[in-house]
DNA sequence: ATTTTAACTGCAAACGATTACAATTGAATA
DNA sequence: TATTCAATTGTAATCGTTTGCAGTTAAAAT
């Protein structure tokens, strides 16, 4: 079955050598235009496709990247992925996705799968759990340059692009603070994660500066998922400690408390109102509709590409960037304050 | 700078064979144990890591299998890939996941990377615009088995996984009409498409068992995406041709077309009330919930791979089945007749 | 003492392609 | 006629592994 037409079989078809196979395929100007036509039809005759194996085993190139991400299940990645794509594309370079699940050891593995397909370089946002930083660090030492995106390495020295998180964090809760809100929450994302970070310390300083008083209970664990939102919101309802807006660190997250609300029979924004952040489509859609942080994603993914191109191109030292893009903030319903209004 | 020990460089500071070392670190019996684990330390004082390339070039297995997916966005694509995930970590083996973004071009550039990167299956759900199908049977020829799910290709013979779409086409509509809805539209997918076919068929019968006339307006062209129902609904809105129903091809179209209808001052259920297709998570936050046909997506994943496998195992001949996995219609209040209840 | 056996180890040929470096041919130049 | 050159093709090494077969050594069996 497994029937792949080699040089050798055309080679032998023509009695010739599979040198002169090669360069005819190759079109170069060595090669006899009689031979070149009979290579070329009896390739086609024997339905011949070159192994790209043992193409990428000779010459080291593989016009191939590879790409980590987390998870696809919010909007988010799906985003960034196209802009990856269209950048890629543009360059002649394929693109192989692969998917990390929030686990360090899915990821090392991914990592190790994706050099195992000789990607020329690899573009990455970590896993929640942490970074296998040692990793990162051998394959750019060996050669293979990496770009951080959105979740960045706090250990490694590598191009990073990220958003301005701790800015538009506290331009968030200072929306809130704004707005009237009283008793301001932060659900916090992942606590190795850098986003998490940087956004929980815009939050904190947007509190401190109007001088609101954070306790142990202003920050309360969430995670990513719509489903962790939930979860930590219902944990507040039964605590009966409920706050009169969160800053979530996410949309999905935002979502997850939104539904908790809801079935609490509490209302929103009335009670309890709600920031989000990386935009999705569907945060104009619920109701009420959330104000979120919105993310240029596709532009994260063009310019996370382009670094790598960049490091690919000249391969010795282009110095490592960090590219923080901005952001902007979409304020909708679930987030003004209908107390003041009146 | 890349530089990669092999194993000629443990074998040449050991001053040993080559294929010794080979058999060293394939820790097999006929070789010294003393000379295995010398072979170990150098290998780990080197950073050996074997070059998969060259494993894969000599026995051909690369316990990969391809993905091919449309596209990202929505949340089913992502679900059905943890299923296959889940499936074919057990089984040892790993995933390479690639997006057409619906493009017939993309999806054969895609075939073909995962073809030179010698996955031993595809799993893939074919593009709005078409099928490729010589190419499907040429790789289902030289001995890469393919699986089809959800997009399937009706020309070429493979094992397929989908679910029942023109059963619950069928109930979804039925469902409108037993609601007491008089004027139902339905908002058609990609016409390439199988699914869309037969969950328009779904659609027709049901109408036609209750006498409802189809005219050349009930049957809207709106496409995959949330844009497309948000375009197609502000059409029906600018004609002033609006039903009282609208059963949609998928759950992003009958978002876009909910954002029309709320944009125009409208109102659903009372106006319009919408169904869709594929249920996402978000389908019950939004305002008003969304009625939807939800899948099994996960088991969707599972399936597939499981199916691909039992092809790769059975060198020979499982006869190619077409799995049909049964749904199920979550009613919400986007779809119930207020009129009626009153 | 001779033969058999076991325990290692190396040689060399694969896998499928690419590419320096000849080698061959015939025509053009001196 | 001798020399040079261009055009074309082949030989063989290479990429990093794996593996059948053969070779070496020493201990065990006869």
């Amino acid at each position: 079955m497994k029937k792949y037409a080699t040089l050798k079989d055309i080679a032998k078809a023509l009695k010739i050598s599979t040198a002169t196979v090669s360069r005819a395929l190759a079109d170069r100007w060595d090669v006899n235009p009689v031979t070149k036509k009979l290579v070329l039809e009896e390739a086609k005759r024997q339905n011949y496709r070159p192994n790209p194996i043992a193409t990428r085993l000779q010459n080291k190139r593989s016009k191939t990247i590879g790409l980590v991400v987390p998870e696809f299940s919010s909007a988010f990645f799906p985003k960034v992925i196209a802009g990856i794509q269209k950048v890629l594309d543009e360059a002649g370079f394929q693109l192989l996705i692969t998917q990390s699940q929030e686990s360090l050891e899915i990821e090392e593995r991914n990592l190790k799968l994706l050099e195992g397909n000789m990607v020329e370089g690899i573009l990455i946002s970590i896993t929640r759990e942490g970074e296998n930083a040692e990793y990162y660090q051998r394959l750019i030492d060996s050669g293979i340059p990496i770009v951080f995106f959105n979740r960045v390495s706090a250990k490694v020295e590598a191009p990073k692009v990220i958003i301005e998180d701790y800015k538009f964090a506290f331009f968030a809760t200072e929306h809130l603070i704004y707005n009237g809100f009283k008793k301001i929450y932060h659900f916090e994302g992942p606590v190795n994660l850098s986003v998490s970070k940087e956004r929980k310390r815009g939050f904190i300083d947007a509190m401190n500066k109007h001088h609101r008083q954070i306790t142990d209970k202003t920050i309360v664990q969430a995670g990513v998922l719509m489903e962790k939102g939930y979860l930590a919101m219902q944990k507040l309802i039964a605590n009966n400690d409920l706050p009169d807006a969160i800053f979530c660190f996410n949309d999905p997250t935002a979502f997850g408390a939104l539904k908790a609300i809801k079935e609490a029979g509490l209302k929103c924004p009335d009670d309890i109102a709600l920031v989000g952040f990386s935009e999705t489509e569907v945060a104009q859609l619920i109701e009420p509709p959330l104000t979120s942080i919105e993310q240029p994603t596709f532009e994260i993914g063009e310019t996370a590409a382009k670094l790598l191109l960049e490091q690919l191109d000249e391969c010795s030292s282009v110095p490592f960037k960090t590219v923080r893009l901005a952001a902007k903030i979409n304020i909708r319903k679930s987030s003004v304050n209908l107390k003041n209004n009146c």
